[in-house]
Parts: structure tokens; C-alpha cells; sequence
DNA sequence: TAGATTGTTAATCGATTAACAATC
DNA sequence: TAGATTGTTAATCGATTAACAATC
């Protein structure tokens, strides 16, 4: 008699987690020792009950009248989300955007670490971004392979975004935030995220009198 | 005897809006005059049902048997998205990022201009920012209120922000996108926006083993 | 016309919330 | 203990989808 599989957590349950975790580091930077689910809720301008509903998927991290000890809730949310670790991450596209997250300091200490950065200019290959020398895009999938890089950033122009996907995919990339303004086409299990300015922007004018 | 008001069109339909605004710029591009939303809705990674659903709380765009004109499409969409004209955007900070955004050509084209640029650091005022001088952040609320600007982009630093916010509500800033990783508070009928890449990266983290 | 696809309805599915027993 | 807040249930609310008449 086989054990069915617990329920698979919503992802719109997953995409919050991050939210609570960055809260509870700021309120723990802040000395907070103890939050209710209420208080939690109304700093991030939602309801509490979702908040616990959210939680409960994961197990008890609070104590009846008291709330959550901020610390505990933190690494347990941590735990959660894997990244009671680090992830090496790669970044292709070494261009203004490409330098600023290279230089972004945001992401040790939230779990990830930028261990190489690729590029396709010949005028680029070779030259320092920052600590990191810049590897020919032509290596991708040997390099990515070779260091076991599961997570890469899309840093490169709208029109050579999908080929650089694709050479993702093919090193074994199993999760890719994508920067380029395009919706690009990965097999199933390969997860990606977008990061577009201009869509939100568009999204708030819908607003705008 | 008054008129009831449309219901709203909710915001998860307008945030789709922007995707399949950029999906239609490039079929544009790409020379393609007639999309089907069977067609669309692959390209998208979504049901055409969700497609048609959307589009029809605007109006009637499409033709029974054909699909929908590209061009007529994407004309009506800038059209409910407020953006057939352009909006001139302000900059708050001028680090990495700042500088990343503020030579970005991707706002251009897509309704949005940014306008001028902020910072509070002495040894940057007056500096020039790619084509801008930077401003003192001082003066951020008479300024916005001078060039009568509705949007601003934050590119500060977490324990800044909220500040920052605070004064571009009252310059009248109706439409935020924040890059600082944190959680900001605005009064009703101002709009936050937030870009906080690892916040997409602990997502998909998730997923990995 | 025949075939294709829209726009829309109604059913389904899933997410949020209110409420409260449990309990710290 | 009395008061407060969790974890969970059931009800509500809202979003997605299947299906099809309308029609290009």
C-alpha cells in the first residue's frame, strides 16, 4: 500500500515565503525578539490569517499567545526555502546591468553568491568585471557543468536571450532569473523568474489619471 | 437614480496586461500581422481562455475565425495601460544601480522617460549621471512637484528607503518602483511596485534539491 | 460555404478569510 | 488564572477553465 504524496504546496504559498523571511531579518537587525502574525501582517499590509495559513504548510513555529520568536521563525523559513546553504550562481551578460549585480552586495547573506560571469563580446572576454574575469559565453554548458552551477542570471539583450536559455538548460541550470524583457520557453522542471521594470511600471499607469 | 460603477478590473489582470504587451511588440517585430490567442497563450505559457478573458473587460479587439491584429492589438492595450504617451519618471539614487537604470534604453519606447535623477550623497550632487545632473535629494518633493511627475524609481539603499518614499508622496509621486529590499508603507492611492531579485532567486531555490 | 476562433457563460477550481477551540 | 495568539476548519470569495453559440 503506497503513501500518497503529501499535497504540493501552492507556489503562490512559496513566492510569499521570501517576503516574511526579508521582514523577520529586518526585524531581527532591529532587535525584535518576538512577532504575532498580526503584527507581521500589518507591516507587510496583509492579513494574519494568511500569514499563519501560509506557515502551517511547514509545521508549528509559534506558541499559543505569544507569536513567533523571530530568530527561530527566520532559520526555519530558511530551512524551507534551501537556503540554509549557498548557491552558486552564474551571471551571463556583462554589460551596465550585468555590472551592477555583479557588484550588488544584496546577495550574501540571503543565500546566493555570484561565483562566475559570462559574455559573448570579444572585447569583454577576458577583461575584469569586478573580482570576476569574464568567461567566453562559447563555454556555458562545460563550465556550468563542471562547477555544478544550478542557478544562473539573464543579463543579455531581449534577442539573444532564449539561446542563452537554452545553453543554460543544457549545462544543467535548473532555475534562471531572466532580465531580458522576453518570455523565453525552458522543458518542465526548469523554473524562471522575470525581472522587467517596465512591466510594473505599465502596471502602475493602468492606475495613473 | 445614479449609475453603478463598473466593477473593477482586477490587478491580477492587469498585471498580465504588460506580458502580453510585450509578447505583441515582438510578434510586431518579428513582422507577424494576425495572432491567434491559441497562439499567444503557448507563446505565453498560458490558457487562450485566460487571454480572451482578460481582453474582453476592455473591449471587443479580435475577429471570430482570424484572431487578433497585432498592431490594432497592441495599440489598444498601450491605450488601457495609459501609456499612448509618456510618462516622465524620477530617479532617487545613483550607485550601481542607479546607474544601471539610468542608462537603460529599455524605458524608451515603452512609456517611460526617465527625467531626472537623486541623490543625497554631497560628493555625487552635481555630478552628471549619463545625461543627468544629479539633484539633490533635498529637493525631491519641490522638485517632482515642479515637473509635475506622478512616477519614481527607488534605487537606495534598505535603511533609506522609507524615507525616501515619504518624500515622493509628498511631492505627489503616485507610482513607486522600489529596488531596496524592504517593505515599504504609502498611504492609499499610491502604488508600490517592488524589484527585489533575491526574492525571485529564494523562489525557485525552493524547488532545488 | 466550411472552418476557425472569438467573446461569454456557467462550472470548476483554488485561495483567502472569519471564526474559534486549543493552549501558551 | 486571565489574556492573547496560534493552528485549523469551514465558509466565502475570486480566478481559471471548459464549452459553445455567435460570427468572421
Amino acid at each position: 500500500m503506497g503513501m500518497l504524496p503529501d499535497k504540493a504546496v501552492p507556489d503562490i504559498v512559496i513566492g510569499r515565503l521570501p517576503i516574511y523571511l526579508r521582514a523577520l531579518a529586518h526585524l531581527e537587525a532591529e532587535g525584535q525578539r518576538i512577532i504575532a502574525s498580526k503584527d507581521l501582517a500589518k507591516r507587510l499590509g496583509m492579513s494574519s490569517a494568511q500569514i499563519r495559513k501560509d506557515l502551517s504548510h511547514f509545521g508549528e513555529f509559534g506558541k499559543q499567545g505569544m507569536g513567533y520568536d523571530v530568530t527561530y521563525l527566520r532559520d526555519q523559513l530558511r530551512t524551507v526555502l534551501n537556503i540554509d546553504r549557498r548557491w552558486d550562481v552564474a551571471l551571463v551578460g556583462a554589460g551596465d546591468l550585468g555590472h551592477a549585480i555583479a557588484y550588488y552586495g544584496g546577495f550574501e547573506g540571503r543565500g546566493f553568491h555570484i561565483s562566475c560571469v559570462f559574455d559573448n563580446n570579444p572585447q569583454k572576454i577576458g577583461r575584469r568585471l569586478g573580482r570576476f574575469e569574464i568567461l567566453d559565453a562559447i563555454e556555458l554548458p562545460a563550465k556550468l557543468r563542471e562547477l555544478d552551477i544550478r542557478i544562473a542570471i539573464v543579463a543579455v539583450p531581449a534577442n539573444a536571450a532564449q539561446a542563452v536559455v537554452d545553453d543554460l538548460v543544457t549545462g544543467g541550470v535548473k532555475a534562471i532569473l531572466n532580465y531580458a524583457p522576453i518570455t523565453v520557453t525552458v522543458p518542465a522542471g526548469v523554473h524562471v523568474q522575470y525581472i522587467d521594470p517596465v512591466v510594473h511600471l505599465q502596471r502602475m499607469s493602468y492606475y495613473l489619471e
